[in-house]
DNA sequence: GTTCCTGCAAAATTTTTGCATCAGT
DNA sequence: ACTGATGCAAAAATTTTGCAGGAAC
């Protein structure tokens, strides 16, 4: 299942950060940019990572203080795992939104969308008068591959 | 909506421990009679409190290792909330399953039961070919009170 | 030039682990 | 008695904050 990256987030991203008067700086901007190609949810440690591998030695609390940001833009999105770690992952508006299966075997994490789903967490909300700004759905289990064995 | 607690939870639990060849010591048994009055989850830190309230002092670090092995066992289920603190709760076998809504204001807690939303959580799984030994659905939004505010 | 951004280091939080001691079987 | 359970303290992991210097506007 290829959920594909946001093509344009990025640039929405930018926009967004400009509108609400923050500045161009190299850490956020690594940060959105990396991101943006991303398909699935980064931790923190995991940004970190990847963006040192590319020789952007960015500081884990611009880091933080980044996906703080872009978190409370309503950007990215925060998920979690039962790992102890919060993951992020950009939000496309009015676009697809996926949810996540792990493995409690592999930590294999599967991301799957379901249109039916997300109607009936609307229908949900509504029925309890709670206003849904996000919400983050975690199926534990075992993978295919883990479930044969 | 009152979620009863799990009337016999608290004697499974026991009857689990005990099958698994653990034995009955004092932490252990206090986490586990706390838990069983209990029809939310709570975070290591609420079960610290609330032990040393009534008397039991209870070391942290038994708590942890007491929630591990509950969580192990499957007799508790974790719920995080994107607050960075693990939360438990009893899981009643073949009983009611409930899900959360949290509130981004003021924290409320709402916890529902959706049957038709187990089913199809139940019917994703199949379709991923992932088997389900729990899952997690929070919602994130504002709750009647601070909607209207 | 002002103000925000960044990185480092230190701190705060949450969770885990080592170890000596105690308790259950 | 043997072995697991417990509590303390130290450590680990994750996240936040203070602050001085640097960059964007």
């Amino acid at each position: 299942m290829a959920l594909r990256p946001a093509a344009d987030w990025e640039q929405a991203a930018r926009t967004a950060l400009t509108d609400a008067g923050y500045r161009a700086g190299g850490a956020r901007e690594a940060v959105v940019r990396l991101l943006a190609g991303q398909d699935c949810c980064l931790s923190a440690h995991e940004v970190s990572d990847r963006l040192h591998e590319s020789g952007s030695d960015v500081g884990i609390a611009s880091i933080y203080r980044a996906l703080d940001l872009l978190h409370a833009l309503g950007l990215v999105q925060r998920v979690e795992f039962g790992d102890r770690a919060a993951r992020y992952e950009p939000v496309v508006p009015d676009g697809e939104h996926h949810h996540h299966a792990v493995c409690d075997s592999c930590g294999r994490v599967t991301a799957f969308t379901d249109e039916g789903l997300e109607r009936q967490l609307e229908h949900l909300a509504g029925r309890l008068r709670h206003s849904m700004s996000g919400h983050d759905l975690v199926i534990h289990g075992h993978c295919p591959r883990c479930a044969r064995a």
